[in-house]
DNA sequence: ACCACAACCTGGCCGC
DNA sequence: TGCGGCCAGGTTGTGG
């Protein structure tokens, strides 16, 4: 579900509990818990330092190399609710938070889930550049993304070429690029890679300013919907005219996602 | 090493 | 109303 602007949204509605301390901890599902570096008498007492996000992974800074990250795969919600508020179907893990509020994990899928690590560096190895970071360049973006003969489509879902893009963001980007998704990675042009990488940056950042999209499931920290949704050029509107030259937008599967693009447009 | 694809889950929607 | 089929913001393991 949540990809960079959904969870860069979610930390934001929950920088508040930086410095509230956490006063229990209880895992309803323990399948939810994807790796245990760290004991629950070590978390239950620590208080959250700050509330980050890297790609799609939120994270709670529990001071003394203590992490706790949340990835949400395709339905994961964190909800802060009063601790009456009583239990949701499919609550997996409850943080009980001082002054009274709980932080809720809700998940029907179970496609994501809860780490408590310790060497964060090491976690995150894997992942590719913050796309919002002034440090991403086009060039260190070419070696990584034109690796192989894969479609762009399949290079921009890859973790490893960029951290956070997920199927909305991915088409939504080709399309601002005007490419092809089915496109070779080896075939791009320079130019069209510079092109790529601009609409990386503008796509992701323009998400993050209407605080990620609502298709179905989404919500932040307290329960709110996101806006860009009705700012979507093609994701999920085939058949629709194309915002650019009318033509319909049209839905091809692609590295097993639905894929929407502009025949015309995108080439 | 790379790539395509199935599998993991549950729920919602559509057509019969 | 009920049931089957298809679809869903992601990641990982398998086999070619």
């Amino acid at each position: 579900m949540p990809e960079l602007p959904e969870v860069e949204t979610i930390r934001r509605s929950l920088v508040r509990l930086a410095g509230r301390r956490i006063t229990g901890l209880t895992i309803l599902r323990t399948d939810i818990v994807k790796k245990n570096d760290l004991s629950i008498e070590h978390i239950t007492g620590s208080r959250i330092a700050e509330v980050r996000r890297r790609g799609k992974y939120l994270v709670m800074d529990l001071g003394a190399e203590q992490y706790l990250v949340v990835h949400f795969g395709m339905t994961g919600r964190l909800l802060l609710v009063a601790r009456e508020e009583p239990i949701a179907l499919h609550t997996h893990a409850v943080i009980d938070l001082e002054g009274g509020c709980n932080l809720r994990y809700q998940d029907p899928r179970r496609f994501g889930g809860l780490s408590f690590v310790r060497d964060i560096e090491k976690f995150f190895s894997f992942l590719g550049p913050e796309p919002l970071d002034p440090s991403f360049g086009v060039r260190e973006f070419a070696i990584r993304m034109q690796r192989g003969t894969r479609q762009i489509k399949a290079a921009l879902l890859d973790q490893r070429v960029v951290a956070g893009i997920g199927n909305i963001y991915a088409d939504e980007i080709l399309f601002a690029a005007a490419l092809h998704p089915a496109r070779r990675v080896c075939e791009l042009t320079e130019d069209e890679v510079v092109r790529l990488h601009g609409a990386i940056k503008q796509v992701i950042a323009r998400a993050v300013e209407y605080r990620g999209t609502t298709f179905r499931d989404y919500r932040d920290g307290l329960n709110r919907p996101g806006q860009f949704q009705s700012r979507l050029s093609v994701y999920g509107r085939a058949g629709e005219p194309c915002p650019r030259c009318g033509e319909p937008v049209q839905r091809i599967v692609l590295a097993g996602r639905s894929t929407y693009h502009c025949a015309t447009c995108q080439s």
